[in-house]
DNA sequence: TTGTAGGCGTTATCAT
DNA sequence: ATGATAACGCCTACAA
């Protein structure tokens, strides 16, 4: 037996479908007599509203489609669960896609399954070029970027201040007074990474005194426990070292800890995102508050949704935390 | 202007929009001379098709529904992450959504919302009754059952495997020879916590020599600490402890170290769910896998919705990984 | 208060 | 090869 549909209420209460349906939404036009048969019909057939339909006739789908690219965990993790805290309080149900960025077009494909699924979309695309972007995005879907590469422009977005949060650990690693500082990079061609290394040399550079080298990673733990290795491989010293995100900086602390180096004695230590085990290890790092950013896109794009949003580029604001690895004194 | 459909294409294009629909879906009898004419007028009008008017058509959405607790992060994550890696691969989309414990019913309100909007459910409830589910549940809606409290009788489902776990728990200590053992229990309420601490007395037990001592704690890595400082602070003398889960346990050789007390020299410790923090912690624990259940889980559902499933009621079998908290040469 | 009928954007059947 | 047209399940003027 398939699933009952108004049409089967409506019967079974001998009222008409227009009827039902305005008892089912709660209109106030609606005899008692009527509500209480309906009320039973539904019952007895153990009726269900198709969503699908409804969605349909009402050009509204309480969805919001996300899209990322395939994330490493914790990123991931956080991300969906501050949209998903937003979504659920406002009746509005997460439908997830990951992009590959291997398959052609850089899986811009997807976007386009997602027209007439869901009434906006939340994407991040940091491998892909903003105007590649835009001329994918099914017209008339309300759509707020995040982090992608640039701000296309005229588009509504939210990027992450990599730029601060790079400058508020050189300004603090300088206060620290070290001078041969090693930056790990992340991936070449992230967007993230680039941004943060820039900053952070520029912010180096500014005090003239002290020395940066920049050596290569790929966000990896074992990039940055390489990474260490080979300059102490090469006698290389340094008293500092700002990894671009903390799982290299988490490889670096192991591979100094193993070659007998005393990490924030020796060397300082700091990474940047700030993931649960960066509080665990007693990494200095910077809180990226990723689960705030996921809340704070769905709540622009529901203002979106609802006309109102001035779709600027907003910049969301990370903060340093520092920790044992580069001050003795600051617990864990 | 509003999004251009199927009719203004038939329209620019000359044809029917049956042709049209043809030509879309890419049946061989349509000629060249209208495919062409179709493939400009689509691209002239920027039209993309409307999923949700095919979905209501075709009586399929392509989307899965995916219906959690409110979960603690690592879990969540990780069983996502391995759903989202099998549906992409076969050309589904997740439709996310959180149960809310607290609201009444349990929260079961949002199952019906998802009816005509999934062609199948991935449901997690362990804090709702079996038949108060089953009961929820929109007729006709395939669903998968992961984790819930009993197997209710008929329905497909995954389950832990979580006393095979304990199991291989027990059966390590023993091995090394451990006689007084404390076993720190997870909620009182919680399904699997209840499997894990059964099966290790059963186990412990079932060698007659050793004793076995459970305390309470409640999954947070605080109550792991509380526990083995309260049995220092009374004296109470043991070789082992399992938690039972990995935030307990590493509250728990927090406090043993805090206290002077030499972790697997003096006390052996073993955890359960094996969070990446596990291995960095060299935690002895159970892993479970979780990607893999995701994956597993989404594989089955596949199964169901094309007619091909067992229904039976299957079991994810963790994995024992031994590491330096029990065992001193095993690296870590 | 209730019913009739048309529409939401597709697909599919049945002619031609 | 192409075109009308009736579904799919629901909502909503407009009428009565």
């Amino acid at each position: 037996m398939t699933p009952a549909t108004i049409r089967d209420v409506a019967r079974r209460a001998q009222l008409s479908v227009a009827t039902v349906s305005r008892a089912l939404n709660g209109f106030e036009n609606v005899s008692e007599d009527a509500r209480e048969r309906i009320k039973s019909a539904v019952k007895e057939l153990g009726y269900v509203p198709h969503a699908g339909a409804r969605s349909l006739s009402l050009a509204r789908t309480n969805a919001i489609g996300v899209v990322l690219p395939a994330l490493h965990g914790e990123f991931f993790s956080e991300i969906v669960r501050g949209m998903d805290r937003v979504a659920s309080d406002r009746g509005y149900f997460l439908l997830l896609s990951n992009m590959h960025p291997e398959s052609p077009g850089g899986g811009t494909a997807v976007l386009r399954a997602l027209r007439g699924r869901v009434d906006g979309l939340l994407l991040m695309a940091p491998h892909v070029e903003d105007h590649e972007l835009v001329e994918a995005l099914p017209a008339g879907l309300p759509t707020l970027l995040i982090n992608t590469r640039g701000q296309p422009a005229g588009w509504p977005g939210i990027h992450l201040d990599n730029a601060a949060g790079a400058k508020a650990v050189a300004e603090h690693i300088l206060a620290l007074g070290r001078q041969r500082i090693v930056h790990i990079a992340g991936p070449a061609g992230n967007i993230d990474a680039q941004e943060r290394a820039e900053a952070f040399r520029k912010s180096i550079a500014a005090t003239g005194a002290a020395e940066l080298t920049t050596v290569p990673g790929d966000f990896l733990e074992e990039s940055g426990e390489r990474a260490v290795n080979d300059l102490l491989a090469k006698g290389k010293e340094f008293d500092a070292v700002f990894a671009a995100n903390d799982n290299m900086a988490i490889g670096a602390m192991s591979a100094l800890r193993r070659a007998g180096v005393s990490v924030s004695d020796e060397v300082a230590v700091a990474g940047f995102d700030d993931i649960p085990l960066a509080n665990h290890m007693g990494l200095t790092t910077v809180s990226v508050r990723i689960a705030e950013l996921g809340e704070r896109a769905l709540e622009r794009l529901i203002g979106i949704l609802g006309g109102r949003d001035d779709g600027r580029d907003e910049l969301h604001a990370p903060e340093l935390v520092v920790r044992s690895s580069t001050d003795p004194g600051a617990g864990a």
